[in-house]
DNA sequence: CTGAAAGCGCTTACAG
DNA sequence: CTGAAAGCGCTTACAG
């Protein structure tokens, strides 16, 4: 039933490689012949066999993208879904199908997907420092691009969030409102121990930050949950009773805080300013809005599978690193420091 | 360089057919000769060549879902990453690989979808009252199912929400309370005028709890933004000082009816109550934690993802459809009407 | 500019 | 329980 490159072949009188010279638009074939197989490709509704084109030309034109939900906090939903579309669409720009895996990824799993020819490349994510899955799909010549960082990035491809810069921009803003004690709410301990970029690195960026601009910062490590963002803001509060202002990673934990702080009968940002670092564009669904340092989780989905599709297509010079720079949005969580 | 069936036959002296048993894991196999191809199979590696197993058998072993984000607002994006995931974990529990459609579906895409043997079948969403896709699936006898439903669904297989149940649901909840008046922020005219099923089913909903409750209910079509839900909200209640709750459809027109409520010293619940319908689980992250009638869409997609596979295996039946029965869910924004 | 042949790595259908 | 043959629908590499 399905029309095949016979068909169409048979049909229009020429042999089969000419009428897939049409259909792949290559050079060499006589104008008239080209129409006149283009016409019988459209009476036939002939749709190339995609499965075919795959075995035969040893391209899936697909790349797939391993998103693991096994620890589903890891990141917003919302950031994930952006980020998400954002490689979607820049698959479907490039004309390459795209798919998505969930799951933890075993090693079992990732020889299946390099050896079993399912797809072109890779997108990583929830990078740690050191990863065997990048270790592995170096050796075995796999081509992938990181959404994260290693500690060693030597010959490997990469965009990430320059969180280092995103703290000292939220240190920036608070101190620049004359805020002196500032209470940080950061990722869970079980993402520092395991190596996770975000937490590692933005870590960093704080003990920065509070050298550089002299302030006193108590922090905790906190889950992402409006609950327990809530606790950990009493409990800085109750021992730092001084502290004017809030920063935190996670727009849970912001409600959190600014839960806890409207129960403590300190107003926001009146009494108490309030940052988002990295918290995407969910900021303005928080009431007041939050002033966030923030970035478009669209975008860098968009960026990685571009890259990715670069080095499959070997078009890139070497490898690609990538480093981005979020921004302060200002909104009305945060105002001068009181008194 | 990669193993084929056909080295691991030669290894262990038996027909690649055999080998080809073994990996499929069918009866008929001596245990002795099954023990030995699979310690070869082991040596050597072996993993079986996705595309050519899908030119050979016909079958891809996997499902595409089409989320179209033509209309980002369309579904909150929250919603949206639930859903998916919860079709990207059921695909995976069936060994289906699993494919992300995302921009407007030409009928030329169809047509390459169905023809160019892509997927085995396919998820629709955004289903409007009439929708040619669902005829031309249906023509071209390509499996698919719907997260939604046309007017006539004779045939046909599909999830969707009970939206007029939701509907009576939040009327019932508050009419309880002693609420009378109470405002009505829906979906935008737009999605009415195209026949999208929440916008056409919930305002059915909404008339049919306005009689049976007989309360006053002016409502307004919305857009699903903060700042128009805020306007929106004002006008209502400049329109109709009686109003003491608000029912809105959207996490974001919530956001907005709050800070509009809290602009005009109307404190919530306490002075007006607000309820969410159908906003997922995204209530918990408002302030105050918005009382909702919701649902889970994780489970939603899981079960269109089954759906689906049993209609491409053909082990269901006939035609499945289910209407999700969304629950209330009481959190702090509703309160007993004023005085 | 065009075509005949071989082959991609499997499965299906049949035979023994 | 096992295997030899044909074929899935294309592309690659070569020849003319």
């Amino acid at each position: 039933m399905p029309i095949t490159l016979q068909d169409v072949a048979q049909k229009a009188g020429v042999s089969i490689k000419t009428v897939s010279r049409v259909v792949n638009e290559e050079k060499n074939v006589a104008e008239e012949t080209r129409h006149q197989v283009l016409q019988t490709i459209q009476e036939l509704g002939y749709v190339p066999h995609v499965q075919a084109q795959r075995l035969a030309s040893g391209k899936t034109r697909s790349i797939v993208l391993h998103f693991p939900l096994s620890d589903p906090g890891l990141f917003s939903n919302l950031i994930g879904m952006d980020f998400i579309t954002g490689v979607a669409l820049a698959a479907a720009k490039e004309d390459y199908y795209f798919s998505l895996m969930t799951g933890s990824l075993t090693s079992g799993g990732l020889i299946k997907l390099c050896r079993g020819a399912q797809a072109d490349g890779l997108i990583l994510m929830q990078i740690t420092v050191q990863d065997w899955r990048v270790e592995f799909l170096r050796e075995n010549k796999f081509p992938f691009v990181m959404h994260g960082r290693c500690a060693n990035n030597d010959g490997l491809s990469f965009i990430d969030l320059d969180f280092e810069h995103a703290m000292m921009e939220a240190y920036a803003h608070l101190t620049s409102l004359g805020h002196q004690h500032i209470g940080f709410l950061t990722y869970p301990e079980e993402w520092r121990v395991k190596g996770l970029g975000p937490a590692v690195h933005t870590l960093q960026g704080f003990r920065a930050a509070v050298k550089k601009f002299n302030v006193t910062s108590p922090y905790r490590e906190c889950q992402q949950t409006v609950e327990r963002a809530y606790w950990a803001t009493r409990s800085l509060l109750k021992e730092n009773p001084r502290i004017t202002a809030m920063v935190t990673v996670h727009n849970t934990q912001a409600v959190g805080a600014i839960t806890a702080l409207q129960e403590l009968n300190r107003k926001v940002p009146e009494d108490c300013s309030i940052v988002g670092v990295l918290v995407g564009n969910e900021g303005e669904l928080i009431i007041p809005p939050l002033t966030s340092i923030e970035y478009s989780s669209h975008e860098i989905g968009h960026q990685v599978a571009e890259m990715l599709i670069r080095k499959i297509k070997e078009t890139s010079p070497g490898p690609e690193q990538i480093l981005v720079r979020p921004e302060l949005k200002l909104r009305r969580s945060t105002a001068p420091a009181p008194r």
